[in-house]
RNA sequence: GACCCGUUCGUCUAUCGGUUAGGACUCCAGGUUUUCAUCCUGGCAAGAAGGGUUCGACUCCCUUACGGGUCGCCA
């Protein structure tokens, strides 16, 4: 038999962080096994649902990487994929009960009658669990058909996963206590069940259920901020799963090849910015240049700075600095241009040392007077330069580094003194050397 | 309120009756780097509480507390 899971998204608004750990989980799985991942809009709130909802879930669902096999703009023999356009298929799963009598009116709406008994399910990773439906007062029948003719979500979610023979529901544990009723629903079809699987909610670092508006919940602002969708993958699938090992750091096929239920937690996961930062700079550490040149360009044209020819140079000296990808037009600024940013505190540090104009000064001539220029000459200058004041060269590379680029800390001194070639260095230590007094 | 699920360092987690309770993020201290970052070493820091069961409990059971979820003509 052919693993099929599914995610079921309703289009109301963007892509949550659960709702994307929740379609990682089932392409995982759907992958590990060799099977197909189906992906279904829940469309069937239309005021609530719009175009721009529906765009931000391929939108995220493309840029983490979780690629469907059968759903929108794919393929599939168990269409349409959208749920607004199934009518008639619930039309006649309807009509069996209503032919079994399983469902009375009520008020106009269409009521199922639930079976008073205990009802268990065997989750995979919450294990049994038993609902007392003989407690009417907690499990009140409940509406499949509204009094507008459309249908709820509980009827519509178990006819589309028994019609698109989905094996596996994995989501979240806000949907535990619908199980019954969805099993319920499947026994009076006469149906197979699927497998379920319910995992823990991901909660906000204080402890509370995350949801939209709330940091790092929308899945759409990842890519601004400067995460790769690597590090995100990675950061949310050990939300509330682990490899049972103590490797971090995976891309999306590595987990693929690992990942399984039994390991999923049975307790919520807050969520920690910091450490999917650190995840991030993992991932980018681990780039090439020529990728992370590709990955972080969009961010410098950004901030209309300008595209040097030897680009990806530049980028080779902040690949391993920045944990972000925002991070690096402001950490290359004075590599593209000559009216940045001035770190006033690392000028008074460079003032803290009386003897650091004149080193400048000396340095600024000690360059100017190089007929050729390369980072070992100049650095041996530099020497020079220290030694005949009686100084250690250390003393001399914090004042240099200040002097070119304005700041306490950035690129290797000698990245540094390449990129941006003899001229400039030269103007920019006199210049600095002379604003110092 | 009823019902369901959960509870190990601040956070993510390992442990499936016997461990000095391990790793990671954060933070702190050293070291490497003539500079910055990376990196390396070390440190701080945990079994919610109370009862059982057992030679022995973080692990199994019960109670309480706390957290989360569900109880819609939302999904």
């Amino acid at each position: 038999m052919t693993v099929r899971t599914r995610f079921a998204p309703s289009p109301t608004g963007y892509l949550h962080v659960g709702g994307a750990r929740t379609a990682l989980f089932n392409w995982l799985f759907a992958r590990k096994h060799g099977g197909v991942f189906v992906l279904r809009v829940e469309d069937t709130d239309e005021v609530r649902n719009t175009d721009e909802a529906r765009q931000a879930i391929f939108d995220g669902m493309n840029w983490l990487g979780l690629d469907w096999d059968e759903g929108p703009e794919k393929s599939g023999d168990f269409g349409p994929y959208y749920q607004s356009k199934r009518r008639e298929i619930y039309d006649a799963w309807f009509q069996k009960l209503v032919d079994t009598e399983r469902v009375y009116e009520d008020g106009g709406a269409w009521r199922f009658r639930f079976d008073r008994k205990p009802v268990t399910m065997n989750d995979l990773v919450c294990g049994e669990v038993t609902i007392d439906y003989r407690d009417e007062s907690n499990t009140p029948d409940m509406v499949v058909k509204r009094s507008d003719g459309s249908y709820v979500f509980h009827f519509v979610n178990v006819v589309d996963d028994l019609e698109m023979e989905i094996t596996h529901v994995i989501r979240g544990e806000d949907h535990l206590m619908n199980t019954p009723k969805h099993l319920q629903l499947i026994e009076a079809f006469g149906g197979v069940a699927p497998k379920y699987a319910h995992i823990p909610l991901i909660l906000n670092p204080d402890g509370s259920k995350m949801s939209k508006r709330d940091e790092g919940a929308a899945v759409g602002d990842y890519p601004r901020q400067g995460f790769l969708s690597s590090a995100v993958v990675n950061f949310i699938a050990l939300l509330g799963w682990n490899s049972k090992t103590e490797r971090e750091i995976y891309s999306l096929p590595d987990l693929a090849a690992i990942f399984t239920l039994d390991h999923v937690n049975r307790s919520p996961a807050r969520f920690d910015l910091e450490k999917c930062k650190w995840v991030n700079q993992q991932h980018l550490l681990s780039m090439s240049v020529a990728d992370f040149a590709l990955a972080a360009r969009p961010f410098v044209e950004a901030e209309n700075l300008p595209i040097p020819e030897n680009f990806e140079a530049v980028m080779a000296a902040v690949k391993d600095k920045v944990r972000l990808l925002d991070e690096v037009p402001a950490a290359i600024d004075f590599l593209l241009k000559d009216d940045f940013a001035i770190d006033n505190e690392a000028v008074t540090k460079v003032r803290g040392n009386a003897a650091a104009g004149s080193l400048l000064v000396s340095l600024a001539e000690s360059f100017e007077m190089m007929d050729e220029w390369s980072v070992d000459l100049a650095k041996e200058s530099l020497n020079d330069v220290a030694k005949a004041a009686g100084a250690k060269p250390g003393q001399l590379m914090f004042p240099l580094r200040v002097a070119l680029s304005g700041r306490a800390h950035g690129p290797d001194l000698g990245d540094i003194l390449n990129l941006l070639g003899q001229d400039r260095c030269v103007a920019r230590v006199r210049h600095f050397a002379q604003s110092l007094g």
